[in-house]
DNA sequence: CTGAAAGCGCTTACAG
DNA sequence: CTGAAAGCGCTTACAG
């Protein structure tokens, strides 16, 4: 008997449907549909059939209503030390989709552990564990230790995703972030675009960084990688710095200013502490030259707005966030496919769009 | 009695524990909560105060599930001429609002018009309205004729979205698309960041332009107040080009590019029309003037990875479609607040990262 | 191995 | 003006 649904012109097609045109009864239906056995292989077979011609589709709302049951999630990211921590922000969008799914029955444990002490990873993962979770979102921040716990993830049939930084040769369900190499590689176009051709860049790493390390490593590949392609003949710094103290940095960056032979016309940051030579370069009046860095911590914004900072490369961490989330849920709720390698875009903040920027 | 659902640790409030709360039945709840009348003001009040304290949160999933009712929804946007048009995009975001939400019931009825002739608008609205939408998704190309639409629409108490352009003066429940005087302005500031101080530039206007008209013009406002104001003393060339053609391009801008004065470094044109003048660059070896545009279409994706563009501003226009479904779900389902005027981000493609960029 | 029944939270037509 | 009941599509515990 066809379906008296109102909804859409083709009816909608109901186990109800399948259950009468295979001549059993729903609860069979549903016992074919979640592999939940005891069918005769031959009813199996033809409930399947009827499913596959006739496209089933299953209301998402009616069963999680029905099931009313809680479907628990992971959470590990590194703490965020204040509320203009970078790691607010993965956090944001993770709540942004937690509220989202509620509906559904999602629900997120949060485990945050230390960027300066691995043994906290380790033992949040433990922690996380032990609440059963249907699926995992981390950040790989040790990848020795995320490794393992990858393996173990993968032996426990838990799926996961990664944000921030990725693990290659890991099996997960989805990567979110960005090709580090590849951004690095487009903040050496941008500073050889807005730079004249016959002075010198820099590129100052600070030592004392406590972010993912394979991250700045590959970033500072890419921004190499672009000069030695496109303008070998460029002269260039590569610098690091011991301490973000000023006058630190004047002591390092006042010898290569040089302004008489190849003055420096630009630096770039592989991190989020590009505001920090901002500060240096305002205090000893050096304006002029073009400052690039990542993301969008409050300390930049201000430094951009201020004209200090030219560029700011952007990640999209909320979206990572949130992405993620979604990702496992529509694997866990919905059963569907799951990129591998999701990166997200590279995006380009300059005090024009800055006020335009935004994450949904 | 307290509910005994397995779901979080502070129970859902149900409707059926106001009900009990109150000593009334579900039913009577259920007309408090729609105004569907035939209650006492006594009962009434009793009811809402009961609502208010407990903070009840009523469930989508099970409230659409009964109502298994369609939401009939009108999308009316200029006709895409073939498959690399713009109006492709927001059509692509639309859709996929409009799968995600299928389950809500959420049905939407396409009503496109041709950019050369308004008629086609006018009644395409006309069609659309006789299905007594929920709501109405439209972009006001035509500004006179889509006021009058708008003031009909609010009339009618129809929740209706702006998309890519914007009409101020009226009162919709959203409009998303850019801020087009901002997005100039950033491209004077990026053309102003690449090109030597000591050489002019030029912003072109294709006069058989049939994008909307009050866009451009802001776009071009936006560019040169930022010469405007920060580099007064460039020398400026405000073009219109009559035709497309490579041979009238040529005569154009030859006299312009005067290479021994002041040679033309780079050529701003506001809308998706770039890549005639990257083919110009390229057929002419022209090649070192910095060209910037907008629209990823796949001319302009083209010549951007060709090198012949520096710059692409892009609008994200299927967020805007997607956005644009999803705030008229919300008002109309969800029963949320929308924001009045959702600038989308104003987005700044090159070369390297265009690969990446990808809308969700 | 299979079916009938109750229930998820909300909506609505009907009886009073 | 109000309540009891049936139903949306799916899930599950129980009886056979």
């Amino acid at each position: 008997m066809p379906n008296k649904s109102k909804k859409g012109n083709n009816p909608t097609i109901r186990i109800k449907d399948i259950a009468e045109k295979a001549g059993v009864s729903i609860g069979t239906v549903d016992r074919v549909l979640h592999n939940r056995g005891e069918v005769s292989e031959k009813t199996k077979k033809k409930v399947l059939a009827i499913v596959k011609e006739l496209n089933y589709q299953p209301n998402l709302l009616a069963s999680s209503l029905a099931l009313k049951k809680e479907i628990p999630f992971a959470v590990l990211i590194p703490k965020a030390h204040d509320d203009d921590s970078y790691w607010m922000k993965p956090l944001d969008g993770i709540q942004k989709a937690a509220n989202e799914m509620a509906q559904y029955g999602i629900r997120i444990k949060y485990h945050f552990f230390d960027m300066m002490d691995k043994s906290t990873f380790t033992s949040a993962m433990e922690k996380a564990l032990a609440d059963n979770p249907r699926g995992i979102l981390f950040s790989p921040y040790f990848t020795n230790e995320s490794v393992k716990a990858a393996e173990l993830l993968q032996e426990m049939e838990i799926p996961f995703v990664l944000i921030d930084s990725n693990l290659k040769q890991i099996d997960k369900l989805s990567y979110l972030g960005h090709d580090a190499q590849q951004s690095g590689y487009l903040a050496g176009r941008l500073l050889d675009l807005c730079t004249p051709k016959d002075q010198s860049v820099a590129i100052l790493n600070f030592g004392k960084e406590t972010e993912n390390l394979s991250h700045l490593k590959r970033r500072k590949e890419g921004f190499l990688t672009y000069f030695e392609q496109n303008n070998p003949n460029r002269e260039l710094h590569v610098l690091k710095s011991e301490d973000e103290d000023v006058e630190y940095l004047a002591s390092l960056l006042t010898p290569v200013l040089r302004k008489d032979k190849m003055p420096l016309a630009g630096i770039f940051v592989p991190n989020s502490k590009i505001y920090r030579v901002a500060t240096f370069i305002k205090q000893y009046e050096h304006e002029g030259i073009h400052l690039i860095g990542y993301d969008l911590i409050s300390k930049n914004v201000e430094a951009i707005k201020g004209g200090l900072i030219d560029f700011l490369v952007c990640q999209r961490p909320e979206e990572q966030g949130y992405k993620g989330i979604y990702t496992l849920f529509e694997h866990v709720v919905a059963r569907k496919e799951a990129i591998k390698e999701n990166f997200t875009s590279i995006d380009i903040i300059t005090r024009e769009n800055i006020d335009y920027y935004r994450f949904l």
